[in-house]
RNA sequence: GGCCCCGUCGUCUAGGGGCCUAGGACGCCGCCCUCUCAAGGCGGUAACGCCGGUUCGAAUCCGGUCGGGGCUACCA
């Protein structure tokens, strides 16, 4: 049998980090196996429900380089993969369920429910609905038929109890006293997630339903659901969930949740997929940057940690940096240049493109993430602006007009224009002034750069070209007095 | 409150009765390299939540306890 999986975000929201990577969960399994990999929409909930976040979800799955065989935007043989479509089905299975005593209409107030509830709990029992308030089938019919609306609970079999295997997690059990008698249609014929999303999942054939561990405790009504469909259970792996810093559910105040905010703070997305599959699951050796192709390869829901893991920011920016310092360098060129006429607000002319390029390899070693570049760059393509503190550092220091001086005279009748003339030239001036490396440069860097942070000296000199460099390194010597 | 899940360095993890004086990675610290900052190299820091039990032997098995998390809607 083909394995059949699925991903379905609820258009509520941006991507969360969690749902990608379950998605990167799901895809990596089908994709080791032959097998088939669907992108749902659970809208369900049109209160909630935009367009923008749809958009979204599809264009964030892509950035990470997940596919999908089946579902939105691709359609299938399964179409449409969207819930708010197809409520006519789920009112049919619904009322199917009814047919054949399944389910029922129920009339029990809000009310008496919330005082069943209160109750239960004063009572240490548990406060899952257990039908108690049941009117017969016939006299459920007429109430309905005279035009009362109530809403359809599935009659939980009691008593009664649910196990079912966790891939992740083994055996787990349920009692039914647990589970309540969900609402499987509101009154006003919707359908609620639980049916929705398990009549989907058998229709669609589903073999195997990964997600995150919040749905733990609403397998058995998936299950019992399931089975009153006639249809087999799939297989279930219950994800852990994603933790803040702090230990708790990751959420807003912890960062980012959303994965479109790491893409525009310049993750790379390979390194992204890199970062989320290990979190939470491990290839078995001592590896930490794992190909793709491995990862499908070896991914084994076995090997998925049951603890919940916490996001941690850190080494995410590591492998960032990993994955950028592999990029070859036009490939690294080609996604930075984007966002250093981004941060110009103009285009890069092909002369200052050369130099984008010429800088590329020194800049892009000291890049932990991609929109770190710009601000590395950005004193080859327009005036100098001096770091306050860079200069007091600096520039107020005895040596700094001295050293400043003797480049300029060594710099402006320099024939050999290269790394290598540059630095000879700078390196004579230092034995001329007796000055250490340290104490020569900075100074030089400062002028040139306007900081003390910089790609190496040399080649920034080089590259901004014999003019610029020398008329930035006059136009400090004025702005320190001399 | 009830039910369910989970507990190895600060973090992600390896480990599945003796190979564990617990390994790797991030972070942090130190040294080296060095024109700054990075990168890189080398070294260091740091964990089996606790208590019992089983066993010749337990991070590994069992029980309890404590701690964390999830669910508990006509949300998903």
């Amino acid at each position: 049998m083909t394995v059949r999986v699925r991903i379905a975000p609820s258009p509520t929201g941006y991507l969360h980090v969690g749902t990608a990577r379950a998605a990167l969960y799901n895809w990596l399994f089908a994709r080791g196996r032959n097998g088939v990999f669907i992108l749902r929409s659970d809208d369900t909930d049109s209160e909630r429900n935009e367009p923008e976040y749809q958009d979204d979800i599809v264009g964030s799955l892509r950035w990470l380089g997940l596919d999908w065989d089946e579902g939105i935007e691709v359609g299938g043989p399964h179409a449409p993969y969207q819930q708010s479509l197809r409520f006519d089905r789920y009112r049919e299975v619904a009322l199917d369920l009814l047919g054949r005593g399944l389910a029922y209409y129920s009339f029990a107030t809000p009310e008496q429910l919330d005082e069943f509830r209160k109750e239960a709990q004063a009572a240490g029992r548990t406060p899952a609905y257990d039908g108690r308030f049941r009117v017969d089938a016939e006299v459920a019919a007429d109430r309905v038929a005279s035009g009362e609306q109530a809403p359809i609970r599935l009659a939980v079999p009691r008593p009664g109890s649910t196990t079912f295997n966790d891939s992740v997690r083994d055996e787990v059990t349920f009692d039914h006293d647990q589970v309540d008698d969900f609402v499987i249609l509101r009154s006003d014929g919707s359908p609620t997630y639980h049916l929705a999303s398990t009549v989907d999942d058998v229709d669609f054939g589903i073999t195997h339903v990964m997600r995150g561990e919040d749905l733990l405790s609403s397998t058995p009504k998936h299950i019992i659901l399931t089975e009153a469909m006639g249809a087999k259970r799939p297989v279930y792996a219950h994800l852990a969930l994603l933790m803040g810093p702090d230990g708790k559910k990751l959420s807003k105040r912890h960062g980012h949740t959303a994965l479109n905010a790491y893409r525009a703070d310049g993750i790379m997305p390979e390194a992204m997929v890199n970062y989320l599959a290990l979190l939470g699951w491990s290839p078995g050796e001592d590896e930490t940057v794992v190909s793709l192709e491995d990862m499908v390869e070896r991914f084994r829901l076995e090997d998925v940690t049951k603890n919940a893991t916490i996001f941690d920011n850190d080494k995410l920016e590591w492998m960032n940096g990993v994955y950028i310092r592999e990029l070859a360098v036009d490939d690294f060129v080609a996604r930075v240049a984007p966002l250093v006429e981004a941060d110009l607000r103009r285009g890069l002319s092909s002369a200052e493109s050369g130099q984008l390029a010429a800088i590329a390899p020194h800049v892009q070693e000291r890049a932990k993430r991609l929109t770190d570049v710009a601000g590395q760059v950005a004193f080859l393509f327009g005036d100098v602006e001096y770091d306050d503190a860079s200069w007091e550092k600096v520039m107020t220091k005895p040596e700094a007009p001295i050293a400043v001086a003797a480049a300029v005279a060594g710099l402006a009748t320099l024939d050999d224009w290269s790394t290598t003339g540059v630095e000879t030239t700078l390196r004579t001036m230092l034995e001329e002034t007796e000055l250490s490396a340290r104490k020569g440069f900075q100074p030089l860097r400062v002028a040139v750069t306007g900081s003390t942070v910089s790609p190496p000296l040399f080649e920034s000199i080089e590259v901004l070209g014999r003019d610029v460099a020398v008329a930035r390194l006059e136009a400090a010597a004025t702005r320190m007095g001399h």
